[in-house]
DNA sequence: GACTATTCCATGCAGGCGCATTTAATCAAG
DNA sequence: CTTGATTAAATGCGCCTGCATGGAATAGTC
């Protein structure tokens, strides 16, 4: 009833703990000396960009993201504090409401991009090959349960920086 | 100056940190259910058992444990808190202190180790082949700046939870 | 329509983390 | 021995997270 990981396995599971960790330690580093946001800014301010009219329910924000209910409004609180969306009232649904994002989150995000792209091809790009990147790809979401995204579109939300 | 990083890579961003969360949320929730404290007590608790006569340097449990200095000073508090380990005096070294892992520490250790293996063997091994899990293995290393312990002892120290 | 269940979002509270600083002891010179 | 630099550990502060809860609006049921 107790079966024992393999040694393989946990080779595995500590390196994905290890790894993961110096890699994203090492990009957010690289964002922060740029004087950018967190990651989970970027990716907050990514989905609203792509969502039409540039807004989006909370919720639909939370199911991209991969964060917990809580996490989602105050994120939004603080980005609305740097003006950097908005609140907008939701006729369809008085309980809810739409955030929306403003030019100055339109610009940010790009801005950060450039950062946050170059801190990709630093920290992991250089490392692997295109092929070796793939492979790698392809393990890792054989670990995810239920493989949501499996495509990839262009700038990447990472997200669910836990 | 801005090479991009290629869609192989970024897709490999974005699932290394995706699926570590979800696979480190995953065991930790089976944890807690389990009732037991976070990893890192385990963590912790394991490198104090290996240590000799059980016990060591608060400097010494930071290196292992690749997390920082003041985070390893608050992990102390709270095993100490716990009655899991004792701060001991350093008669050498009168600015340090050792850390000595009581036998409740030792037994929580182990029957965590207990809990943690069948997590690992549920969320990785099951869903990976040993040759699959060891190739994932090799290509995480390659990322890691400087390769740390590319060996792997028994019970594992997954450590660097961030 | 009245009642209950459910959904959407906000928030108070406790705990943990990162950062910078502090205290205390050792080391290195002169 | 005195001074200054370095190292070990702790801690105050602010931010973030997780958990549980609360309030408001909607949906479902009879």
């Amino acid at each position: 009833m107790k079966r024992k990981p393999s040694m393989e396995a946990t080779a595995a599971w500590i390196r994905l703990m290890r790894i993961q960790s110096r890699v994203l330690g090492a990009v957010e580093q690289d964002l922060k000396k740029a004087g950018f946001p967190p990651l989970a800014w970027y990716d907050a301010l990514l989905e609203l960009s792509r969502a039409p009219g540039g807004e989006m329910r909370p919720v639909e924000l939370e199911k991209q993201m991969l964060i917990p209910q809580y996490s989602t409004s105050r994120l939004i609180d603080r980005l609305v504090e740097e003006g950097l969306a908005a609140r907008r009232e939701c006729k369809m649904d008085k309980r809810g409401l739409f955030v929306e994002i403003t030019e100055a989150g339109r610009d940010l995000q790009k801005r950060m991009w450039s950062a946050y792209s170059a801190a990709i091809e630093r920290h992991v790009g250089s490392k692997l090959s295109d092929v070796d990147a793939a492979k790698l790809c392809g393990l890792l979401d054989r670990l995810g349960c239920s493989c949501d995204q499996a495509t990839t579109p262009a700038p990447p939300s990472a997200a669910a920086t836990r």
